[in-house]
DNA sequence: GATTTTGTCTGTTGAACCAACAAACTAAGT
DNA sequence: ACTTAGTTTGTTGGTTCAACAGACAAAATC
């Protein structure tokens, strides 16, 4: 990670004094901490290869921001003088996601040591309310998570507004949002306004982004540090796509980039919401799913029913063995892949994350999905890439959201706390 | 860029001290000439919000390691005493990179500025001749070139050798070349022993990758310093892609990124040389554009004539306004564009560049091509991306393999010269 | 000569480093 | 049980290095 960058990786270093000298290592000592949990000072400043003395004066510091706190003695090394245990202090700092999404609105607070402080989901049918009353309620909903976080005492590092759209990151614009029928919007100002312009950083990204983020972060602890590069693909109406390349989100050069819905892969076959044929999601999406498995008048389309009731129905039958229910997933499971191979012949990931509906229909799309891949990638054994459901399901979003928030006091912990 | 990183960005940030404060600084003020031009150390002090005595104190130990040099008197602003110009010096410092192609072996010398000092390219059949003998001829250049900044009293930054094929980056091993007809081997070992085990670094690249970031630098020149992201589009007997994204060449988790060619976007039509159909270099590659603008005894197809002569020949009847000719070109244009669209929609660029032999027939592919695009994307205007026409031809990789090799001095100057 | 700008010089500050050391513990010997 | 040697931890005092701040001489214009 960069130390003295903004937010462009590709930009121009930035002259570093003492300052950032000092800001550097304490995210050091933060991240490392972080990553690899508890441990002595002394620990700490053998594996950075910062001096002992620097370790201390650096962990000093961030106790003082309540960054870290003072744990146990160490009693895991045989010999010596025990260490003290430096461990992470989730309580002070805590960062906000929210999402708004076709049926549901979302929010997450999250601590600094990734646990949930709330979490809380409503379904609302966005694409019939006006923009401006969604967003009333998803401001009440940011409320809410903001006062469970002042309840605890504890600062707000930011929140993030996670919109399934094309999103201008660095204004916080929403360009075009098809599946909920919005255009041109300032989300974050109007959001600004509706929660009385606040102090902590307000900002927007796209869903399927944010989900790549939290998604990325879940498999580090699974699959281990050395996985760098993912591809999540988030199954919802439409299909969408979040690359994380090099441990860095990738964004495009106009924040447009992940749009993998559309990509013309299919047989001329159902016209696509884009007004197109043989677009991806026509194939992949989870209306294609219900009209190869089901009949038009069968229960779980019903319109009463949410996408959650919906996968259950569909779930249940599969594992009854239902024929057409499992052949149905088998052929969405082997267009996922000749997707998927598009994107891994592109990207190259290291894994490749089933999310939203993918991820819990996971079970059956998975073999004919890697089957398909292998099948279809250039590289020597599907270039490595493994396939993985995520377990984060429709709350990867907001848990992204709040996690990028939390990531700026992890980039530069001298944002928070009181100075020194 | 990071300064204290190793070469994963996604990396923990690594512990800093005094030293690395320096090297970034350094990094800082040499990066700044060569971006912005000769300047003043006043001015540069100004621009980077570094102190005068910091910049005067890190410019002579550039100066002291032959990488900047003093030049005129700065006679531009009115007022005052005029300051002394300092710019890039090329002359200490050079760059080397060497290519194996289907047809053909090149090398290139860059200096530190990014003057030519030697380019050359020898038609080679390599499919047709053993790899040791190919790497035989390669080492042969390499020393040409080595010789040539020998020759300038300069000193050699590195050597990075472009294969067009799946290479593992941190080892130098070739795993697959299918053009050339080569499995799994050492290229890097395999030429470092042919070399005389050389003390300066070598490494292994893909041909696209670095073709991606000559055009980087190319293009960074012509569209500004704000284009961080772009796609390369190279086209040969198949098409390779590059992509830089932020800033950084994406490589992909395993270093296997860019495989665009085998996107299944075509019509089940002619076999692709990997063995299944509707590939997207089926329609778009070299071959496909002689098979449809040409017959089969047509002399432009004669096996005598390389790459080139049938370009050119295929750009005289375009020129004189050949109606198959034309009506071919603005097929493959097409085609060209709706495999272009899915990258747009995925990676977002703010440039989509044509090479190889798509940059030569430009002229007339760029049209039907941008159409495709403006059709087929979803984010508005295109997401903003423009095509462009590459200049470098077919020395691209050549001058993306010195450029590689000079970045490492950028990145850390002080590798390079006396230690002060 | 007054003004403005450049680049250097001197001294200060801040942060990491190094070496020494007291504290806290284990293990072995008496 | 008590002592002693050996280990490891974390702090302290002093050193080093690089950036910074301000003063100032030099070199130009007006």
């Amino acid at each position: 990670m960069t130390l003295t960058d903004g937010r462009r990786p590709g930009s121009r270093g930035v002259a570093a004094d003492h300052v950032s000298l000092r800001r550097n290592n304490l995210s050091v000592v933060l991240r490392h901490v972080r990553d690899l949990g508890p441990r002595s000072r002394a620990r700490i400043a053998e594996e950075t290869g910062l001096n002992k003395a620097t370790v201390s004066s650096l962990v000093a510091e961030l106790v003082e921001r309540g960054l870290l706190r003072e744990g146990l003695a160490d009693s895991s090394r045989a010999l010596g003088r025990p260490g003290q245990l430096v461990e992470l202090d989730g309580t002070g700092v805590c960062g906000v996601g929210a999402e708004i999404n076709v049926d549901y609105l979302a929010v997450a607070a999250l601590d600094l040591a990734g646990d949930v402080v709330l979490e809380k989901r409503v379904p609302v049918d966005v694409a019939h309310l006006e923009p401006g009353a969604t967003l009333d309620r998803l401001a009440g909903l940011v409320r809410e998570a903001v006062a469970a976080v002042e309840a605890r005492n504890g600062q707000l590092a930011g929140v993030t507004l996670a919109v399934p759209g094309l999103v201008q990151v660095e204004t916080g614009e929403l360009k075009l949002a098809p599946n909920l029928g919005w255009g041109e919007l300032s989300v974050a100002q109007e959001m600004r306004m509706r929660l009385g312009e606040p102090t902590y950083p307000l900002h927007v990204d796209n869903e399927a982004n944010l989900a790549a983020l939290a998604a990325y972060a879940e498999l580090r602890g699974i699959e281990g540090e050395s996985m760098h590069d993912l591809v999540l693909l988030t199954g919802a109406v439409g299909v969408g796509g979040g690359v994380v390349a090099g441990g860095h989100l990738m964004r495009g050069g106009h924040g447009y980039s992940g749009e993998v819905g559309h990509m013309p892969v299919a047989p001329p076959g159902r016209t696509c919401g884009c007004g197109r044929t043989g677009c991806w999601e026509t194939v992949v999406g989870l209306t294609a799913l219900l009209h190869k498995a089901t009949d038009r008048d069968d229960p779980v389309r019903d319109p009463a029913l949410d996408v959650e009731q919906r996968l259950a129905g569909i779930t249940r039958r599969a594992e009854a063995g239902d024929a057409r229910t499992l052949s149905a997933l088998k052929d969405v499971g082997t267009w996922l892949g000749i997707g998927g191979a598009i994107l891994v012949n592109i990207l190259n990931p290291d894994v490749l994350v089933l999310g939203g509906y993918f991820a819990v229909l996971g079970p059956w799309l998975k073999e004919p999905l890697e089957k398909a891949i292998q099948e279809r990638v250039i590289a020597p054994d599907g270039g490595g890439c493994r396939v993985v459901r995520s377990e984060l399901g429709f709350a990867a979003a907001v848990r992204g959201g709040a996690q990028i928030s939390l990531d700026q006091v992890f980039v530069d912990p001298t944002r928070i706390g009181a100075a020194t």
